[in-house]
DNA sequence: TCCAATGTTGCGATATATGAAACTATAATT
DNA sequence: AATTATAGTTTCATATATCGCAACATTGGA
């Protein structure tokens, strides 16, 4: 095997943790021993000494009643010390937040991980319709507006990566054939922004513009998401010159000039 | 010892793991190999394997020029988990940000973990100040208005276990008499807000409200901070009131009526 | 009251995490 | 440019801490 020099000398308890960890998920927030135990393939005594451990350490804590653990304060604790030490965080809460009463819709911050989008914020409109996002979530980025406008401005090793990857169709619309991709991100870079129609989720549509820092790196994307009812064809330029006019700001005071 | 049983069976390589990554901090979010080798009394190589395994599940990220660490975008999609499921999450944005517009300070939704405050939401006001909180504080509840508002609310034993925990005076307007903050308790859940001036940090003012869930319980509270020059004693009322309403519109969401 | 299901604990076997030292890789100094 | 110095990774032998099993405890249901 490949990665085998590479997982050789992990630490598999270790490991154990952190895939507890990462079971947890939007849907099952809760988690029993057993059921740990039998999904991961562990031992029941491992687990539970292994929940106990992270429960010393806040990481999860157990509900006494049901028995039941769930994520615990610890984490919440060091996400915030993630978003205090990230400037665009920091940076990019007010504007945000205008934009986001501007236009009326949710929106958010994302970074590039591999070739997957990463949401590292996001403020909510006020409509009342739950959405399919949160902070952390992981997504594809040939297929979000988001993920195309942080792969667009990336070098060209990045891209030709990302369009020799498997382009999994989510929706009819998604776009899967590599040449049509590679043209589409060009003109995106070239018009300074993205949209996705319903190409990852059906009935979503989204528009997304890129941050810099201050030597001209494109290092995050400010995007808004909504029903296709509400962010229509003809309205994708008028969205889109606000979302660039506040991404803009944002990079102003991450120090980007020109 | 009496802990002795407990922590007997813990898992001292997780251990280890977590602990290094809660030595992440505001102040150093980058850490080196030997750093945290000597800071927690570690060999160099336990250390480096440790953040190898913390790493492969992005837990923490290298960064390959300075081979600092910090932390991963695992823990982000952690936390994004928390809050998805957290009610009082989900509907105090809309009115957190209406609050935040009307006063124009920041706010803070927290909720009560042993005998500290914990910040699980907070949103910045446009003030340029930088403030000195951020998601997932602890901070003690007797000396902070969110915390005394969920002491007060609290059950009788958790008051009397607070009262004879340490007081310590973080300032000279901290209350450290257990009479006289036992008392004020009483005031705090009469009139149903509490405020803290300066009583935690010089020269910041804070008031906070009870937010109530669907069986009347207090689960957590709203909260307002400032710099004293901005939230003065004869802005408390009527602050207090808009706190009030904004913490009585979140309760109602979560099913709270009367 | 008994049974079933689940979580916790004791214990021995052994896989595994550890420390020391060798080995790289990178940065600093001359 | 050559040489130290510094820090991180990896090797290896050893001891130890982790694991699985089984016994035990606890809870809830029949």
């Amino acid at each position: 095997m490949d990665a085998k020099n590479n997982e050789n000398h992990l630490l598999s308890s270790v490991r154990n943790a952190l895939l507890i960890l990462q079971s947890f998920t939007m849907d099952e927030p809760e988690k029993k021993v057993s059921d740990l135990a039998a999904s991961l393939g562990l031992n029941k005594s491992t687990v539970s000494r292994t929940m106990s451990t992270l429960a010393s350490e806040g990481f999860v804590s157990k509900d006494p009643e049901t028995k039941k653990y769930r994520l615990g304060f610890s984490i919440l604790a060091l996400s915030g010390i993630i978003n205090s030490n990230t400037d665009v965080y920091q940076e990019s809460q007010p504007i945000l937040k205008k934009l986001v009463e501007d236009i009326g819709e949710t929106a958010h911050i994302s970074v590039l991980d591999n070739l997957d989008v990463i949401y590292i914020q996001k403020l909510e409109c006020n409509h009342p319709v739950r959405f399919l996002t949160h902070v952390g979530k992981r997504n594809p980025a040939y297929c979000t507006s988001s993920g195309k406008v942080l792969i667009a401005h990336a070098d060209e090793r990045k891209i030709q990566q990302m369009l020799e990857s498997e382009l999994n169709p989510f929706t009819k619309y998604t776009i899967t054939n590599p040449k049509e991709l590679h043209a589409h991100l060009k003109k995106v870079k070239e018009e300074g922004f993205a949209f996705s129609m319903e190409e990852f989720l059906e009935g979503v549509n989204s528009i997304a513009a890129p941050i810099y820092d201050y030597t001209g790196k494109v290092i995050a994307s400010l995007s808004v998401v909504g029903p296709k009812q509400r962010i229509e064809p003809n309205k994708i330029r008028p969205i889109a010159k606000k979302v660039i006019n506040a991404s803009m700001e944002i990079s102003d005071r991450l120090g980007y000039w020109r």
